[in-house]
DNA sequence: CGTAGAGGATTGTTCAACGATCCCTCAATA
DNA sequence: TATTGAGGGATCGTTGAACAATCCTCTACG
């Protein structure tokens, strides 16, 4: 009996945790990631909720949670906007990578670790690879750094890099150039994976700085270029 | 007139206009940080927006603000309360600030470094304890951790802190040993400062690190206990 | 003593309305 | 021609009301 009651305290995550706001908001999220509403587009509150079929109230709730996760930018007596970054938030969402990042690595007890996350990661990239989606090979690429993060087990932290790395998506999409962009840093991930299988934190923290700010550096100069083009 | 149109352009920003939930959520957020709302208080939207003068809907507006913001919680159908923190959430805080805050010292570049912040929040405490005042001794503690956050320039990790800090004081308040949980850490601020001024950053990180250690073990002692009392 | 149920109070959700603000258009003026 | 100012339409901000759903308390009954 304690074992269903269990079961069944797991699955009432899944009901009763998924509000109507929420679900819209992860449609949206999903529209925004796949690029169906590029950064700077207006989401009028009017079109919205009448295609979603859902009230103003509701509408206003899930923006406030995509507006707190950075997605969508609220500017009063105008409406909300998809985020449009700008290269100073680039180097900031880099700044709080290398600084995290770096530290959860540095923080790690002894080894071995439960890098069992990391790996899957790896494979994830590395499957997208064969098959040419680059796009998936920068959610891998995520992916993998969550998952890096992770490893701090604090809720907090993790939910920090949470929305560090959505907007880091947003970046991505208007760069835009996915192949050039994740293609060299599999090979970094397999790298940084191998040193932490090995118990040399001090290299894999070396490794992880290194790739943050190559990163960086290439991102900035593209997105420079991107947004100098538009506007 | 380029000059001009810059300077105007900075004002901008403090023009400041917001919306009344935002207003609202700014009133609810200093009364829960004095300790107005003790954790655990039930706020009534009836009463609340009665004395405030504004809609049911606004508050709530407000009420989702503040609870994105971890200093309420939404139980379904009897309200919002002020958050209770958990023990585990308290060793989860410290675990952040370890990680972040021992960052942003070791991740700091040459020295000099802008220390006009750190030395006010000293300053600040030292007042308040010469009047007794540990409540604002406490309130200078957070003011002086959140400089040294500010040392690392990111705006998106100065954010995360500010959260983390709020939260804090949530613990705090149900401490409420104010004395004997912040006296200590007067000198130990002290000496941080005075190590970063000789540009010292390891001496820095590694009294930083014995700090936090030495609170968190503190704080959850007497939290533990007094959570004890009340369940 | 324990329990079921009635009733009141509070929250959840939606809707309609009105004022406020923004943006676009267009005419008037130097 | 370029700039200013006045409308007007569209959209957002906020309120108030209404009704359903849920919780809490108190009472009555076995």
């Amino acid at each position: 009996m304690a074992e269903q009651l269990k079961d069944l305290a797991d699955d009432r995550a899944l009901l009763g945790r998924t509000s109507t706001a929420e679900r819209v908001s992860d449609i949206l999220r999903s529209r925004i990631a796949e690029g169906y509403f590029p950064p700077g587009t207006r989401l009028s509150e009017d079109s919205i909720g009448g295609a979603l079929g859902v009230s103003r109230n509701t509408l206003r709730e899930a923006f406030r949670l995509l507006t707190h996760e950075r997605l969508l930018v609220h500017e009063l007596n105008r409406g909300v906007f998809v985020r449009v970054l700008t290269v100073e938030d680039v180097e900031d969402i880099y700044r709080t990578r290398r600084l995290v990042e770096c530290a959860v690595v540095r923080g790690l007890g002894e080894p071995p670790y439960g890098l069992e996350g990391l790996a899957g990661a790896v494979a994830e990239g590395r499957a997208a690879a064969r098959e040419g989606d680059w796009k998936g090979v920068g959610t891998a690429n995520i992916h993998f750094h969550r998952e890096l993060v992770a490893l701090a087990a604090s809720e907090r932290t993790a939910e920090l890099m949470r929305s560090v790395f959505a907007e880091l998506r947003l970046a991505f999409h208007v760069v835009d150039e996915p192949e050039r962009l994740h293609e060299p840093y599999i090979a970094r991930n397999v790298a940084i994976l191998e040193a932490l299988q090995d118990g040399d934190r001090q290299k894999a923290e070396s490794l992880l700085a290194g790739y943050l700010d190559d990163s960086l550096e290439r991102v900035v100069e593209v997105y420079r270029r991107r947004v100098g083009e538009d506007g």
